[in-house]
DNA sequence: CCCAAAATCATTCGAAAGGGTGACGACATC
DNA sequence: GATGTCGTCACCCTTTCGAATGATTTTGGG
């Protein structure tokens, strides 16, 4: 649900005039170039070379100029409230599971992942060996997809997996 | 600035690479321009429009990059209103964001983290060397008091500041 | 303009994670 | 009995993480 955010007017400061003065100061380079181009040497294929270095210098002036123009007004304010009120009981559903293809241990390691436990710890709280824990966070991922164990969190809590 | 680089001849800031990258494809896209007005019509003075034409394309698009670099700033504020929501947007608390001690840059990278990403893929993202996100999510498992990637996703969830 | 905070990057090294493979026993099913 | 699934464990190997440290550069505020 998207928030009736009161969006407060962003106080853009001079983004326009800066965006005004820079196009100008095209322009003006433009012509500073056409002009030297001119009374310096008139080669033929001149033109694609000026053209590159005014392409490669407003490549740079534009990047630049965007993260200055966005880097200046860092944080917007905004009024909302979210309130997280779903704490519901961690209730695994059966169908989420089968349909997951998860073992129910393998569940569990998911589980255990989540809240940051590192195998040698999910080992010492399942009485288990650090490899089979290994093995069944292997089988997990792939089952999941996930190549990393954040996003084999992630994803399980999209599946509804783990709370 | 003695670093005997090894690998890399300058693995100065992402930015630079980006600019230099920016740059050539700037080149290619002049010659291409070229070659049409070529063929098309060769007028005299169509240096100067299709060069300005240049520099404001090249202009749009370096803000438009450079914006695109550092979205990361659209980042909302809002004060606590007991409301019932449910997943509304991603948005991070001001006085969450100063109790945690947590840079905009490092929430940035949790939150990234927490998506399941990793590091150099992270990196990527940011335009950043992968050195850089190291130094980052060490800092904030640091303040978090975080052993682990996972573990520091979960404190972060817990204390509001990821989605 | 100066300064502190933030962001950037490198280097090294040990620890953790993850892939791949093979194996074994318990159990259920066909 | 054959088959299949699940849980367990081991070994090897590569990749990724993370800590520790030092350094430089932006940047924002006073």
């Amino acid at each position: 649900m998207i928030q009736p955010t009161k969006s407060v007017p962003r106080p853009r400061r001079g983004v326009l005039r800066d965006i005004l003065i820079y196009g100008l100061s095209g322009g003006v380079l433009i012509t500073v170039l056409k002009l030297i181009e001119f009374r310096f040497v008139v080669v033929e294929h001149s033109v694609e070379i000026y053209g590159a270095l005014i392409a490669a210098l407003f490549a740079g002036i534009g990047i630049w100029l965007g993260l200055r123009l966005t880097r200046k007004h860092p944080t917007v304010i905004l009024k909302e409230v979210p309130v997280l009120a779903v704490a519901g009981p961690f209730v695994i559903d059966e169908t989420r599971m089968k349909e997951s293809g998860l073992t129910p241990r393998e569940i569990e390691i998911l589980g255990l992942i989540a809240s940051g436990l590192s195998n040698r710890e999910i080992a010492a709280r399942l009485f288990v060996s650090e490899n089979t824990v290994k093995t069944h966070s292997s089988r997990l991922f792939e089952k999941l997809g996930a190549k990393r164990r954040t996003q084999a969190v992630q994803f399980g809590k999209a599946a509804g997996l783990i709370p």
